[in-house]
RNA sequence: GUCCACGUAGCUCAGCCGGAUAGAGCAUCCGCCUUCUAAGCGGACGGUCAGGGGUUCGAAUCCCUUCGUGGACGCCA
């Protein structure tokens, strides 16, 4: 919320209570900017919400608060009630333009804000295991955990972006013995991958890597020797690739907390000892239970099997159950789609485990489809795998990969467009906003812009529009943060976009014949400049100078 | 079968804590470079917001239901 904003609010505030003697809450004023700006450039629907309280009809509470609003609410030009009773607020043009120098005064920090209350979220995303590289579904989960961050960050909340690294179960053994395999095989003797092993290239790759360092040694070692060995081998050296590809997608993670540590912390036994304590657990068929559904779960879930080992819930309890001793008030993870049905077990324990109802949020990420040319796109066509993030990147670059992960929500399938991504063209939406950019640079690299005391001749329609628009950017910025939206980032950057190009088409913005109206234009795209390129930040794309 | 998510223009999607005539990009068609970057601008075409019911001053938005699509339903991880 802005200052204008704020303003408003209070003036309607006051003039509920002096007209009707009804003190409201705080949020009950809501402002909005009405789509067509014949309705002015803000609004309220007060007089609607306020029909049951007062038992008037919209229009005449309207009226009556309206004429109240005329002699306290001096920014406003003018003030209509329109249609069934909305307030229309016709701000002065000067007053919106202060805006301008709001932007230009605090530069790279125009946007921050303090909504998040220091509030101490811990974010856990990509969390892919370090069996094989990253791929497109990862890139936008790797996408949108990173700009959530990003958003957080400018929103004033005490963040940790989290890597979780599932190194302790069944797929790690299986990475071991896949290498195993491979190792053999390199020195030309008789060798067996598991069925549910890694067949990949990269393991090849590995192996060889290995194989520079300590040659033939584990040939004729003990197999579970041999296994044991290469399974940390590649453990590691898988997830130093996965290190590097998020690096070369421009993500990086503050922590990496892997299984095995949670484990050899003995804080799995820990965990399961909480939930015995708490009477959350009973014995049955010889293995441990949680009474999930006591705590919305549709059954109740196996903790430790009758063979004496966790199952995979276990450990991730303890993990999740790690993350609230150190000290995070909200956890939010963003899973594959496929987790779907984990969701209600997790959030079941951490309710049992005595934290608040919403203290976890999983957001899902929905699939991916790569389409080109309009054809669903399974495989790289290079090495006949699913196409690797790095690939991804290769191929279409940064900061257009980046883009359409990011600009759409992810609770639905998306198909990633190849041929658009790939385009270096028009059709491309990522390019129309650096193009922008590069635009009002090139402009302010002719005609430097510099702040004034006082802007009064901006007022014509595109000017106003562009003027409101940066003046919401910090409240868009709060609120993406909040629901965890950065899609909501790309719906302003495109409008943003949209008013300075339409704006650029139909008006000189520097006319020698008009010195005073073009300072005043160069200062508010100097402001315009500012926003996007922080805007562009936010979602994590560059703000080319030239194009 | 049970549970969850989704269903908006030819295509890809916004909008969804109820608000004014449901928006954008692509595609199709028509205009605009002697002018600060045409990777741009302006315009046209395009809709039973899956169907039905309910809640109310008002529903794409909330509730119920039917249909469709996807996913999850292990003492796997």
């Amino acid at each position: 919320m802005n200052k204008i904003e704020n303003l408003l609010k209070n003036k309607i505030t006051e003039a509920v209570f002096s007209t009707f003697n009804i003190e409201l809450e705080d949020d009950f004023v809501v402002i909005e900017i009405p789509k067509d700006s014949n309705n002015g450039d803000y609004s309220t629907n007060i007089a609607m919400k306020l029909t049951k309280s007062v038992k008037q009809k919209p229009s005449i509470t309207a009226n009556m608060l309206v004429e109240k609003l005329n002699e306290t609410c001096e920014i406003a030009e003018k003030i209509e009630v329109a249609g069934v009773g909305f307030i229309n607020f016709f701000i002065k043009s000067e007053v919106l333009a202060e805006i301008i120098n709001t932007v230009i005064d605090a530069k790279d920090d125009y946007g921050k804000n303090n909504s998040g209350n220091n509030l101490k979220i811990l974010v856990e995303y990509v969390s892919a295991n370090p069996t094989g590289p990253l791929h497109c579904g990862h890139a936008r989960g790797a996408a949108w955990g990173d700009v959530i961050c990003r958003l957080l960050k400018k929103s004033g909340y005490d963040y940790l972006r989290e890597y979780y690294i599932n190194d302790a179960g069944n797929q790690i053994d299986m990475l071991g013995e896949s290498i195993y395999g491979r190792y053999r095989q390199y020195y030309g003797l008789d060798f067996t991958i598991p069925a549910d092993g890694y067949y990949g290239e990269d393991i090849i790759e590995i192996t060889k890597e290995i194989i520079d360092d300590v040659g033939d040694n584990y040939l004729h070692s003990a197999k579970q020797e041999a296994v044991d060995f290469f399974k940390w081998e590649g453990r590691n050296r898988q997830l130093n690739r996965i290190k590097a590809d998020l690096a070369y997608y421009g993500c990086h993670f503050d922590s990496w907390v892997s299984e095995k540590s949670i484990v050899d912390e003995n804080r799995v036994e820990k965990a399961l000892e909480k939930m015995i304590s708490m009477n959350l657990t009973y014995q049955q068929d010889g293995a441990f239970w949680f009474k999930s559904t006591e705590y919305g779960d549709d059954k109740d879930r196996v903790l430790k099997k009758s063979d004496g080992f966790y199952t995979y819930l276990t450990p991730d309890i303890a993990y999740h159950q790690h993350k609230f001793e150190r000290g995070y008030e909200k956890l939010v993870n963003l899973w594959g789609a496929d987790h779907h049905g984990y969701v209600a077990r997790m959030k079941a324990a951490m309710t049992a485990l005595g934290h608040p109802k919403d203290a976890l949020e999983v957001d899902l990420i929905q699939m991916v489809r790569l389409v080109e040319d309009g054809i669903e796109v399974k495989m790289s066509k290079r090495t006949g795998n699913a196409i690797t993030i790095r690939e991804l990147v290769d191929e279409v670059g940064l900061d257009a990969a980046r883009y359409f992960f990011v600009c759409k929500a992810v609770d639905t399938h998306l198909d990633f467009d190849f041929t658009l991504a790939k385009s270096e063209t028009n059709d491309n939406p990522v390019y129309y906003a650096q193009y922008a950019y590069a635009r009002i640079c090139s402009v302010l690299r002719q005609y430097p812009a510099e702040k004034l005391e006082h802007y009064s001749l901006l007022n014509c329609e595109k000017e106003i529009a562009l003027l409101k628009h940066i003046g919401e950017f910090t409240s868009v910025v709060a609120d993406a943060a909040k629901t965890r939206a950065p899609h909501k980032m790309c719906n302003y950057i495109q409008k943003l976009a949209q008013y300075f190009h339409s704006f650029y088409a139909t008006n000189k913005i520097c006319d020698e014949n008009n010195i005073k109206l073009s300072k005043e234009r160069l200062a508010l795209v100097e402001a315009i400049r500012i926003t996007l390129k922080n805007a562009l930040d936010l979602i994590g794309v560059s703000s080319p100078e030239r194009m």
